[in-house]
DNA sequence: GTGAAAGCGCTAACAG
DNA sequence: CTGTTAGCGCTTTCAC
């Protein structure tokens, strides 16, 4: 474990050159750092990341919080952050908290506090005012994805206009039986995701006069399995089975096309399903769906932050940002009774 | 952003009681312990884990590589490897290996390296000789989730054991024409995984005195849809049509399924199928599957080397650790010709 | 049981 | 362009 030391004399120059040397900073010369990186490579030396947060103050490393690991869309969000922290040398912390209330707590109060990270990405998640106090009193920079924490810049889809774009598809499809599976009120991890994606359904159906009807929709929890059931109930109704169903996530979708070919129904001949998220199964399962990139979104959050953590830049930009999203038509959805 | 010296201030003491006082160290009075606690509090002081790995040389945090995030086998492993490190106090500091050579090599080579991570646990990763022994001079405690890594402590269940388990159950209900989709042989990213289940496979039957037939042998990558399309295949040959199909992962066995009502055969009926994992959509199909328990194996990795960074411990036990896996029998298998 | 002081390994003025 | 010199904030002997 060579020091800065063995390298300067190495090199037979100061451990400031060295120093100097190897973050690339300008004033040196083109031989000394030579002599510098030949002396550091023969040696093997890396710099203590702790020595040299000490003394800068700065960490090189960004906490990243997520409320799961195992959800496609969490992991790929996660994917797109860690990959543009790394090609920037910055190290990612992780912080999962699926544990529970306790490890919520632990993770709020104490690891985010100590001083090891440089800012924050908070994935989806709702912080309560303490947690948000906590984090905005480190005075350091946050993301958060997925929807408005107030005061931090977040980066979010517009749900409403999502959820729009589904279901108009549907409509122009010729549907007017439309259902649509949507959060529970208390599933609130992901903010008011499950409400705006049924306001954006609601809305494009006011906007075809169609009027809404409550018995056309119910609530699961945003798996394969959740949407299964809810879409059994959907389609088994005797007197009012949609032709159609929008789903708020791929994953309900995919179950709900599950649910379908259980019952005997074809998709879509007999009934048309719409997603949105363009999962990694979507494609396998011809699901059409909205779009979205986790990675890309992953990515900018990084991007944002590192941004912010150079010293020039001041440019905050508006605190929201929109994200894209598109309609991606695959072989789920078809024309109201089109039969082939 | 109090630092140590105004907690000594506020409690009346220096900083060196402050230290061992916050870091439950034995030989302080209760009464200094309880106000110098109280002035932390009050102050909303947390140590700066930079100053204080720099003066201990401990970093309270681990390093985790993994070659996916998006899969749900290594979010798990990922997911029980937080939580325990969490509850110990400890960060993680996570690399994703999925971007492919010039990030793999970036790990190896710079963030690994750093100092900054105590110690670093490797998720199913084939390392090669050069990156084993850059991990290794590093002088801090390895282990590997999933296979041997020569010279390294490893954490793995016994994939030719699992893979007679799961061919045995077939066979005992009566098949004899089994089919197998397993890896390829330079999917190795896992180890020898694939071939050690082929080898459990092979064996299982030869055990029983079937020849093995090598016409009933698919390979896939791991996927739904991998497994989906290598199950096609197997079940679409006219000659020589498994009654059971083994699959190397739950995921390539639900491809199976899937695929196997694609073509209007019903499980088990026509074919039985048996996977390997218990992931979480085995259950919703109602897949058979040998388990393996992702999430205590990254719980149980943390374990083995937090215990390895306390000063007294150097009991390092047998190298390779076997992880324990169990027969998971739901609705997918079936006695051969038995109809419902 | 507690304090003084010497670093841990590096970086950032400040001189030169 | 390069060296000298203070620290960064904490932990840990070593005295008392």
């Amino acid at each position: 474990m060579p020091g800065i030391q063995a390298v300067a004399e190495l090199a037979g120059v100061s451990t400031a050159t060295v120093s100097r040397a190897l973050s690339g900073k300008p004033n040196v010369s083109a031989a000394t750092r030579d002599a510098v990186l030949a002396a550091a490579a023969e040696l093997g030396y890396v710099v203590s990341s702790s020595a040299s947060s000490l003394a800068t103050g700065r960490n090189r490393n960004i906490g990243v919080v997520v409320p799961f690991l195992t959800r496609w869309f969490y992991a790929s969000v996660l994917e797109g952050a860690e990959s543009a922290l790394l090609s920037h040398g910055y190290d990612l912390t992780l912080y999962n908290l699926a544990g529970g209330g306790d490890e919520r707590r632990a993770v709020f109060e104490e690891f985010l506090l100590r001083k090891r990270v440089d800012a924050v990405i908070a994935i989806s998640l709702e912080l309560t005012p303490s947690e948000l106090s906590g984090l905005l009193g480190m005075g350091k920079p946050i993301v958060g994805v997925g929807g408005p924490l107030p005061g931090v810049r977040t980066l979010s889809i517009d749900d409403v206009e999502v959820a729009q774009l589904a279901t108009e598809h549907l409509l122009q499809l010729g549907h007017t039986s439309i259902g649509h599976i949507g959060g529970t009120r208390d599933f609130e991890l992901d903010f008011h995701l499950p409400t705006n994606r049924r306001i954006g359904y609601e809305s494009a159906l006011e906007a075809w006069g169609i009027p809404v009807n409550p018995a056309l929709f119910r609530a699961a929890d945003f798996t394969i399995e959740g949407g299964y059931e809810a879409a059994k109930q959907l389609l088994g109704s005797p007197r009012e089975r949609p032709t159609a169903i929008f789903a708020a996530s791929d994953e309900m979708a995919i179950g709900t096309i599950l649910a379908a070919r259980d019952m005997g129904l074809h998709v879509p001949d007999d009934v048309s399903v719409i997603g949105v998220d363009d999962h990694e199964l979507s494609n396998f399962f011809g699901l059409t769906t909205v779009a979205q990139f986790p990675e890309l979104q992953g990515r900018m959050a990084a991007e944002i932050l590192l941004d912010q953590l150079q010293p020039g830049t001041r440019t905050l930009g508006s605190l929201n940002t929109a994200l894209p999203f598109e309609l991606l038509v695959r072989s789920s959805t078809a024309r109201l009774g089109a039969r082939r």
